[in-house]
DNA sequence: GGATACACGG
DNA sequence: CCGTGTATCC
């Protein structure tokens, strides 16, 4: 089985780029971040004819999540507020989590606040972000303990995954406490696929559209598939995908697909 | 000698049909409307390796007016200030106007305000903006009585200029106050060299982007060129080339060519 | 630098 | 429907 985790930033502007990826990469299952479209207008029927399920949750603009699968997911919901009941409905208005069940699996596909810059007080509500999700992963953990969690996860854990022409210092998405709150979540017990098989820096899944990023391969490691365990002893593969990065019109994100 | 007017709807959206249009079409003269483009932004160089001069009255976003000419033209000015000098400045903030002289012609090149809706104050801004224009062209007609004076006039003067889907009464480009506004003007000694060469109706040089009006050929024809008796005269045709509507991605507007 | 929405002019 | 700007987000 493969899962795949790609930033699209607009399914609209990109439907072609990734109907084509797909075609080349038939991929079981697809995990989308920035759709930018409420699901109504989400382009669906390119995607049903080679076969993908959707499981969409959409918004205006901005974020928004999909899963694409070639079977059908179980026990999909969205938001953390499905798993979490008790936490503020305020956590739900922004689609950044979307999750459901395939063979036993359980796909969380996620797009991290991104936190614009450290002490901003969007950072405040990434670090805040992330101590929801740690909740709401406990939870899910205790009913379904294999998960690939997937997505943008806006944080580079470790200098090599990141380029070296950046200060990294109180760097947003390098910044300690962004970090510390993305370890104590790995702490549940999730390890990096990605990790598994590729020790040396220099392997990005995001460039900037600025200052030729791409060209100079000034980019970041930040989307990430993190494995319980049971589901990391199984990957055979996790590997970043450039090729869509080099078309035009590109996200700036490459796909990252693991494989069991 | 040949002159052209064509309303762009956008000079840098439109440069390679332009550039394009000019190869196939020599003429000597192109008259440009809404190029949309302060003059520092205006592309030069596509018609300057063409061999042509450059006069240019732009305005950023909306209006600006252009004319290129194989040979320079002489006694340049824009606007109505220049010489109609008691004029309020306000009349010169919408670049609308540009004139210049070449082999003892006068090219009068305008973009007459479209006026919104009747009665609007676009509309009334319409009015005595043509009712300026007339001052402007007595004062011209003094020293340069040989006057081609084309562009966008916004303007149907009869029923067969206008396809029969639309109810004309009372009717942005049609109404009686705007026709009464241009006949004053024409009154001053100017024809219009279309209706030398052409009687019958049906022949038309903008169609609205809604509706698919140009593939049901539902248009109207504004863009003119008046001429002077001297000129009438000698016109030797009067056409307007419908080619450039058919690309993809057109300016609602078609060039209109005359011929002396 | 590239995506979104919205307002305005036509 | 098709241009142009502005603002916001990343």
């Amino acid at each position: 089985m493969k899962i795949a985790t790609w930033n699209v930033n607009s399914i609209r502007i990109r439907l072609q780029h990734v109907v084509d990826w797909l075609i080349q990469n038939p991929v079981d299952v697809l995990c989308m971040q920035e759709i930018k479209v409420v699901d109504e207008n989400f382009p669906r029927s390119p995607f049903e004819e080679l076969g993908y399920h959707l499981h969409l949750a959409g918004q205006k603009s901005y974020n928004g999540v999909a899963i694409l699968s070639l079977k059908p997911l179980q026990d999909v919901s969205t938001g953390f507020s499905a798993t979490l009941t008790e936490v503020a409905p305020e956590w739900n208005e922004q689609k950044r989590v979307i999750t459901g069940v395939i063979d036993g699996i359980r796909i969380i596909n996620l797009y991290v606040p991104n936190g614009a810059a450290v002490g901003s007080e969007k950072y405040e509500y990434k670090l805040r972000w992330l101590n929801v999700l740690r909740e709401y992963l406990q939870i899910l953990l205790a009913s379904t303990p294999n998960i690939c969690m997937c997505g943008d996860f806006n944080i580079a854990l470790e200098a090599k995954d990141i380029h070296e022409k950046v200060n990294t210092e109180n760097h947003i998405m390098a910044s300690e406490p962004e970090r510390q709150a993305l370890r104590d979540i790995l702490a549940l017990g999730f390890s990096d696929a990605f990790r598994k098989f590729t020790t040396e820096g220099g392997h990005y899944s995001w460039w900037d559209y600025r200052a030729a990023s791409f060209r100079r391969n000034l980019g970041w490691r930040i989307d990430h598939h993190y494995l319980t365990p049971n589901l990391y002893e199984r990957a055979k593969s996790c590997t970043i995908d450039i090729t869509p990065r080099k078309l035009t019109q590109p996200s700036d994100h490459a796909p990252v697909i693991v494989e069991f």
